[in-house]
DNA sequence: GCCGATCTTTTAATTGTTTAGATGTCGGGG
DNA sequence: CCCCGACATCTAAACAATTAAAAGATCGGC
């Protein structure tokens, strides 16, 4: 045996559904000519087809036909296919406690106070929200 | 071409690595009675040897001999590498705004009222100690 | 000094990921 | 009516991840 198909999206795949939540539906050209201009990643066409053709066998896409070619669109909403991925490395790394990753999160110091401040006033607005 | 070894840990690493998170140095023995026991994933005894191997060359624990064996201990702190794979996702999935993430966290729902709470506290805390 | 237990090292099989060429199809212009 | 371009499908190769058996080394006891 060796590692089961990921049911997260991988690095490539997820490169490619940023491109299609900015906009979508696209074809197949469309699609490459992002991943080169905005990723930085030059690929074949025939690259980016088998990569669509696998994201769509798993699920992550749509594909609808226009005239001879295939318009994509990706199939979930950034926030749930992220929010799983989150939800994945919380329970991995953390125990299952979101609070931690949080704190982790502070603790590297990668945000500024105009960041922490902001999100203060998130998190008491979403307390509000669940009083309520 | 293909893609290059991931700077992370995957899946099977990091699972490791939390065994030796929790208490370290370990003889390959003793991981792999906790990677059965703790999380669930009983593997050959050749298999978890193969894994430490792979993960000393790639730089993620060290190892030293005692006796005829060899003890584990991780390379670097648990807050050190989660970190940088948070930082990762940050930057692949929320074009590097952490305050998205902790947004998308709170959007998904994940955290109760006492959690909200706590961590308003901790902001405030690190908001006073980025003004001293 | 040899034996077996315990380690390490070597080798390899299977599957996922990423990359891309080769081949087939189909509709429109000449 | 046939060919070209654009698109799809098929095939495949290189490498990472996961799994593990086989072979080699070494140490303590008899």
């Amino acid at each position: 045996m060796a590692r089961s198909e990921s049911e997260h999206p991988t690095e490539l795949e997820l490169e490619i559904l940023k491109v299609l939540w900015a906009e979508s539906p696209l074809p197949v050209r469309e699609v490459r000519a992002r991943l080169d201009e905005q990723a930085g990643r030059p690929l074949a066409h025939s690259t980016v087809v088998t990569m669509l053709n696998i994201m769509h066998r798993k699920g992550f896409v749509r594909r609808r036909k226009d005239g001879k070619a295939f318009l994509f669109s990706p199939k979930d909403e950034r926030q749930n296919v992220v929010g799983k991925m989150m939800g994945d490395l919380v329970s991995k790394a953390f125990d299952g406690s979101p609070t931690a990753l949080v704190l982790n999160l502070l603790e590297t110091g990668d945000l500024d106070a105009e960041e922490l401040s902001e999100l203060r006033k998130l998190i008491s607005r979403k307390a509000k929200e669940k009083k309520s």
